[in-house]
DNA sequence: TTGAAAGCGCTAACAA
DNA sequence: TTGTTAGCGCTTTCAA
């Protein structure tokens, strides 16, 4: 598409308002800006005159004096945006707060698009790029010849010396698991996602260590498949037959428990009463269409966001965070499917 | 926050490329830009030393010469980013084709907030603004004395003269209606949100125009409620009272449909054999994960995102288009919920 | 064919 | 206290 020829409007400068004020243009820019001494009405005048013009300084050309543009890029993969979304929300937040303007930039996680668009908030000349999108593994970071800092966000980078903020996975396991334990459950089993995904790995070992501490087992095999409902349903039949007298499930995710959740309730088993059931995600819409309401860990993506932007941030401020991984804790949001009827 | 102070890193200049290719400031312009008449060996030299250095034009100073930012803001309400992140995603794109960046803003349907990210994104000279965000009904607009242009998606300015793109719900409905017709069914109740939102008046005229070109009408009242699976679980039970000989459901939502399809469940009404059923949104985890799957009426949302940017580009290359609201067309999705299974 | 100079809107020196 | 000047990086006359 081409890019479209320029359009008319004419915004007020400097230059206008000096000429309203009666003043050179230094004399505005100092007064606009408080810098340097000079008399209270001079001031005034200025200031009644950008007032009354409207006048608002143009950030390029003071950005091109700084040598600064107060803009970052945003760059998701996840097009789905059911991860990234708050993250950049967070982020955006906390950029926001700084003054400083964030560019979208959506790969539809393809590497190629992603080195475009990477290459086109260069030549921007933003400060700092912000990488976000769920993965199932640490991804390739951006490069290490960057300009620039990058943090990554809800997704890791392979290189260490990257700053890469993600979820507390197993901390999110062991929070699931101790609240279980917390409310008399002792047989306790897990079904989660695919094995290949770090985050079922990492949320899998959360259960086990808090089990292990506990001086218990998981009940049954740990099911790794699918993050769908459908799995949730298969795998909570099998469940019931290996392990017959499971009275708490944890689930590597709202959509799981979900499915679970319905096997369960045609099997006859009751939720909370029989068998306790908690998610993963605190996807909404997922843990209160829930019968009944699920109980479900929240990754805090949010906070997630907030995090990378304050870390590019100090980054920018010419503070970078040492390389590596930092995570979020996960709060346990409670609900009806694990609260004591009793 | 404090602005945090400029970094290190000195971009390469045009005057650096210049000075490596031995030729003035202005040749390397033109040579760069193919301006003018040149020897093709001295465009050479100047295109190798703006390669091997690395050389990016600054947009900035580009801007600033020619007037223009070639970005635009994007304003998003709706944070929980189930509608309007597609309809971003889709400008995003169209967008982008045109080396337009876009600059995101979350207002969290707050009108400070709104007031005052407008404010910032004019005094960065985005050349337009995309508004979206879903609501009940016409929103205000972000006022007349714009000095650029702005386009409403996925929500309805109620100033006439403003550009709006929402989905053609009444369409929609009537579609959904139609694929239950030709499916043999006769007795098609209607489930949906609350009689407040336009979207969902739109889609029960959709359903009863199209009931009413056939010589029917609704099976029972057409039931307006909540947007959640709950409001659906009980409907479906009001339903199969007042109107026991029902053969479809078209719902508002497929969170009503994921409902409605338990409470027939439990009923023992198989679907589709007994009830067919159709939902709204194409809401993938929620469609996928009903049993059935669902089929349901996708609202195109990257098409409304993309054809506002269509319009925004328009508008800034000098031809806006004329005011008012412009309905983008919804597709059927078929699923197993209304499948023959003769 | 190439170079020099002006200027986009602004700020920061320095001069008056 | 105020005004003048230079220059941020680039493009575009116009002159050489």
């Amino acid at each position: 598409m081409a890019i479209p020829s320029a359009r008319a409007g004419k915004p007020v400068t400097i230059r206008d308002v000096a000429a309203a004020a009666a003043v050179s243009i230094g004399t505005a820019s100092k007064a606009l800006n408080g810098r340097g001494r000079m008399r209270e009405e001079t001031r005034d005048r200025v200031f009644a005159a950008a007032e009354r013009l409207g006048f608002r300084p143009n950030p390029l050309a003071q950005g091109l004096l700084a040598g600064r543009t107060y803009t970052v890029g945003l760059v998701t993969g996840d097009s789905y945006g059911r991860f990234s979304i708050p993250v950049m929300l967070g982020a955006e937040d906390a950029l926001g707060a700084g003054q400083i303007s964030v560019f979208l930039c959506d790969t539809r996680d393809d590497p190629i698009r992603e080195r475009h668009y990477v290459e086109r908030l260069l030549a921007r000349r933003v400060e700092g790029i912000i990488v976000t999108g769920r993965r199932t593994e640490p991804r390739a970071g951006l490069g290490s010849g960057l300009p620039v800092p990058v943090v990554y966000a809800m997704t890791r980078s392979a290189d260490e010396s990257d700053v890469s903020i993600i979820p507390d996975d197993e901390g999110g396991g062991a929070l699931a698991t101790r609240h279980l334990l917390a409310t008399g459950r002792t047989r306790i089993g897990h079904i989660t996602g695919p094995e290949r995904f770090e985050a079922a790995r990492e949320r899998a070992r959360g259960v086990k260590g808090a089990l292990t501490r506990a001086g218990l087992e998981p009940a049954g095999e740990i099911l790794f498949g699918q993050w769908s409902e459908e799995w949730g349903r298969q795998a909570a039949d099998i469940l019931l037959h290996t392990a017959p007298d499971v009275d708490a499930i944890f689930c590597g995710s709202d959509q799981i428990a979900r499915g679970v959740a319905e096997t369960l309730r045609e099997a006859g088993r009751r939720v909370p009463d029989d068998v306790a059931l908690v998610g993963f995600d605190n996807w909404e819409p997922m843990a209160l269409g829930c019968r009944p309401p699920l109980t479900t860990v929240d990754m805090n993506l949010g906070e997630i966001g907030r995090l990378a932007a304050r870390h590019l941030l100090d980054a920018i401020a010419g503070h970078p965070s040492p390389g590596g991984v930092r995570t979020v804790p996960g709060t346990l949001v409670p609900r009806a499917s694990t609260r004591r009827s009793t």
